[in-house]
DNA sequence: ACTTTTTTGGACATTATTTGTCCATTTTAA
DNA sequence: TTAAAATGGACAAATAATGTCCAAAAAAGT
């Protein structure tokens, strides 16, 4: 049996599941953290961004992959982007292009 | 004949584009926008954002499409949080999946 | 070569946005 | 019903972005 991955899931709501999980109050996330347990349930909510640094220490405290938590964080907030300029899915094709675009043209 | 679009283009690029073509100085149409010339400069090189406001005066000016200008400033936006994060590509599949994951959402 | 116009780019004050904390209130669970 | 946990608003502090001014560089004109 293997894990099945929402990728829809943001990545506070991701943090949320991991602290649920293993039924650890804000509190004791959050001073492991070093931040305000208010400050966690913020962005467990995602009404703050986490930091990169936040990133790595929860990756860390929890024992999962770094890169995929970036991902998961980064991918909300175009996510968030697309729908609260009402932008067209069309712009994600236009970026990808952009983004092969610019990394074959660097330094020249 | 039909034009063909690149839409590696970024937004300054196609701005300094129609400015160019229609042999104007930066002075002329920064005049006409109601910005320094310095700063539509900046923003034909990227360096500044530009508003709202001015991509809406931006397509008045020069006749072109404004949802398309903003579509074209927004995928550029992407595309360089992309690169600068050195993030995935296929982090905009999972961005997608998130817009329709939210729109469906919403309200519930 | 000289002058004028255009463009570039740095410095900087101003404005806007984001962050993180504190604390009161609400919710949950014991 | 009371103790712990979570929420959410207010706000000061930190950070980031904006737009202007101006001097220097580059390009165009004579």
């Amino acid at each position: 049996m293997q894990t099945v991955k929402q990728n829809f899931i943001s990545f506070g709501e991701h943090l949320r599941t991991l602290r649920t999980k293993m039924e650890l109050p804000l509190r004791e996330v959050a001073s492991h953290l070093g931040i305000d347990p208010s400050l966690l349930a913020k962005i467990e909510r995602s009404e703050r961004q986490p930091t990169k640094q936040l990133i790595k220490d929860v990756a860390n405290y929890f024992h999962v992959n770094e890169k995929e938590l970036q991902n998961e964080f980064l991918s909300d907030q175009i996510a968030y982007k697309i729908i609260d300029e009402e932008a067209d899915l069309e712009i994600l094709k236009a970026a990808e292009q952009k983004v092969y675009y610019l990394k074959t043209h660097r330094n020249g």
